[in-house]
DNA sequence: ATGAGCAGTTTGTCTGGACATTCTGACCTC
DNA sequence: GAGGTCAGAATGTCCAGACAAACTGCTCAT
């Protein structure tokens, strides 16, 4: 029943111990060595098989069972969900989820300009109504195919950036690389028929459906780093999302 | 700078303290007593204040971590997101949705039979190829006008569901009220354009765009409760998730 | 047979403490 | 003035233990 999965730690590692418990417990539910269905031994063994704290077992179970791969009850045991786990939702762009997909995006660069603030935007982004933003609209392929529409608004001095960077990385990925830690994003799904001017860009015919996506992202301090308004081809795209329930 | 709000704590209530506090602090939030940007007093002075222990604290707080209504940063200290932060992803159906916005559901029942199940679906559910499930469509309404149309698959035995609870009551409530605990759900939101069929049951044209939502939930065993495949008026309804990376 | 009650198992909550790591800002040196 | 250094402050990680609550399955009485 409880699979005898083998774990090493490694102390010396700056890696926490919690985290490298949860990870290889992870990695034994990807291979198959924990069935859907496994019950895991309980927390108290198992923290005394690996020579750990229990806080620090429980720490790394939650971790999985934030991430959607566990399912806890209480006088029962701890058990792997059901069904293929499909990659957590995590903080990533399109650009990201693309080439982790073996895609091969590609970036066309239709506009990258400071220009003042709409007053909507202003407010969203917390910044002074007339200040300057950066503007951003980019065209993103996949397989060569045209696949969105991308228009961002971020405030001014937060990364340099240039064309050529944006052509080759995705956006997040390069406000990272400037220090920018992205914490908590809120999006707005939604779909609608294609104007003309999307038609043409996305090869299209016009009324289409295209999936639309509106989306705030904020940093470590609470502070909006960006938003973005994106539409992509519904036949060449769609969205996974995990929910899970506290 | 940090806000002097006052907590109370009931000991003798069976609700964990854990979950008094973060629901005070997220009620200041939302009242305004905590603005954006606003840092709470670092965690030792607050378990201090409150009589508890740190780790109760630290629950607290990365519970509203986790909702998105705080941003944490070491060596700093904890904030509050800026912008008005949204309602948290919950595991909820369409109808308690509609309900908390004020939109007056409705549900009409088009189908409500068991059906052998096709082995897609059984593959999803985890049942066995040929057996029989529940099989649901329903067509949803808010304030009036028709939204969605609702297709469910369940395995047999979960809950003795009737047409006329499920016109009143939403799936997601009448599975709850049956003892049946829901945990995690994968979602892949797509958009397409409506056939013939769609259009006339959403009166729409035929071709207009539809958002797609395609959901399996899971119980706290980790078993595949529910498969949902639906289509939304892309003009009247969207999406709204939070992301939170760890 | 059937139902109620009980005991064992397991996770949930909470305490109190220790040390590590990271960030900020002030100070000092060159 | 520029740059590096260091101390203080805050969260991150980890430990050891205690009691509470919920679920399961067994036992016992009816």
């Amino acid at each position: 029943m409880t699979a005898n999965l083998a774990i090493d730690l490694d102390r010396s590692s700056p890696v926490p111990l919690y985290f490298q418990v949860a990870e290889q417990i992870a990695e034994a539910i990807r291979r198959g060595d924990l069935a859907p269905g496994a019950r895991l031994d309980n927390e108290i063994l198992l923290a005394d098989k690996l020579g750990l704290s229990r806080p620090t077992i429980r720490q790394a179970i939650q971790y999985l069972v934030d991430k959607g791969l566990l399912v806890r009850k209480r006088g029962v045991g701890t058990q792997v969900v059901h069904g293929q786990v499909k990659r957590s939702v995590e903080l990533t762009s399109l650009y990201d989820d693309l080439r982790r997909a073996g895609q091969e995006p590609a970036t066309q660069v239709i506009a990258l300009e400071p220009r003042p603030v709409e007053d909507d935007i202003a407010a969203i982004l917390g910044v002074e109504a007339g200040a300057e933003v950066l503007y951003l609209e980019r065209l993103r392929f996949a397989a060569g195919e045209p696949l969105a529409v991308l228009h961002n608004w971020l405030p001014l001095g937060l990364a340099q950036l240039a064309a050529s960077d944006l052509e080759a990385r995705g956006l997040y990925e390069l406000l990272r690389a400037a220090g920018v830690r992205l914490r908590v994003a809120n999006q707005r799904i939604g779909a609608r028929a294609a104007t003309q001017a999307e038609a043409k860009l996305l090869d299209e015919r016009r009324g289409a459906p295209l999936l639309t996506m509106i989306r705030t992202t904020y940093d470590d301090q609470g502070r909006a780093v960006e938003h973005g308004s994106h539409v992509y081809r519904a036949s060449h795209y769609s969205l996974e999302v995990t929910l899970i329930e506290r």
